[in-house]
DNA sequence: GTCTATAGGGCGATAGAC
DNA sequence: GTCTATCGCCCTATAGAC
């Protein structure tokens, strides 16, 4: 279906407000978080530097922080884990909710997702969120697992242990050399498992 | 050395101050965060009910949420990484530490543990904080482990895999009926993860 | 202790599209 | 008329600076 947004683009006039106000706030705040550091910059600066008001910026972004959070992710997570095969183990579903994750990181982001990440290593308070909205991952795989009929116990040991080879992946997909894409490291992160879990 | 507070406990007289302002802000932050819930709750609150001054809250704990997470935790997982036998493999290293901080909540503490615990569950914010609190593990445990000689793609899973354990072992803990101990949970957590992992 | 900048929420006004 | 995106000005509490 066509959007207003859509037939203003086509006949290509200029319109009350420039397109995209989300996206140009996100791009706003990586480059000033990025430039001068998360504390030094304030929702004034981002929402000035997007031709916008502080005021819109707290409409499209709860806080600060969530800016640099809007991705696909949890969609993605949701999906794999509704389709996810009746036969399949706890810890192979838990795999492939992480698998469908990595797949909203595919190589040619990773120069997006490297700068972005340099931000949260230097700012605490952008760790917590990140952690927040892994664990969040991992509530989702509880629930669906929970719902497929595992024990309880299964469900949350394979959740959080699938959660914490996804942080490993990225992990590793960030330092890395860009050899590895993130669905293999994630992979491998499952592969190592067992070797360490045995050895 | 003996401080003003060693000498103030040992004369036994009431000083200039109350003793512990301390532990008396914690408890007040607790209290009124149950009552009222933690955004309803300001920081003069706190220190008015502990008899004190908001700035004075400000010089015991660096925020309003730190107010929560001031236990010896970190200290016990440190020394457990550091007195754990050379011998030991990767995981075992992982369980030791997270039996150390398991160490921290014996079962006398567990009403406490509830009540902060339901605080937390009732806050993304406190929620943050306290993955951050867990993920500051992870980091201890993939340090030691590297120092040890082990792969850092070892360290790194052994080290988020052994915290993930920990957080099923504490949230059962604190779901569960008092029955087992958190030591039991943990390991218990670590034995399944090994069951799990196989099958 | 005092002062101040900033986060972030409430509410109403405005200006288009339909 | 309704709906939606933006702006403006109010406010309070946090947290850092002095």
């Amino acid at each position: 279906m066509m959007t207003v947004a859509d037939i203003v683009g086509r006949i290509g006039r200029v319109a009350r407000w420039e397109p995209d106000a989300r996206g140009r706030l996100a791009e706003a705040a990586l480059e000033l978080y990025a430039e001068r550091g998360y504390e030094q910059t304030t929702v004034a600066d981002i929402a000035g530097r997007a031709g916008l008001t502080e005021r819109t910026f707290f409409r499209h972004y709860a806080d600060k922080r969530e800016v640099l959070f809007g991705g696909p992710m949890p969609e993605l997570v949701e999906a794999a884990l509704r389709e996810a095969p009746a036969g399949e183990g706890a810890l192979a579903v838990g795999r492939l909710a992480m698998l469908a994750a990595a797949g909203a990181l595919p190589p040619e982001r990773r120069p997006f997702a490297r700068k972005r990440q340099a931000v949260i290593d230097a700012t605490p308070a952008l760790q917590e969120r990140e952690l927040l909205k892994l664990d969040s991952f991992a509530r989702l795989i509880d629930r669906a697992l929970t719902a497929r009929g595992e024990e309880p116990a299964v469900s949350r040991i394979v959740a959080e242990t699938s959660v914490a080879l996804f942080k490993v992946a990225f992990a590793a997909w960030i330092d890395g050399d860009g050899g590895n894409d993130l669905t293999t490291l994630t992979e491998g992160a499952f592969v190592a498992l067992g070797r360490v879990s045995a050895g």
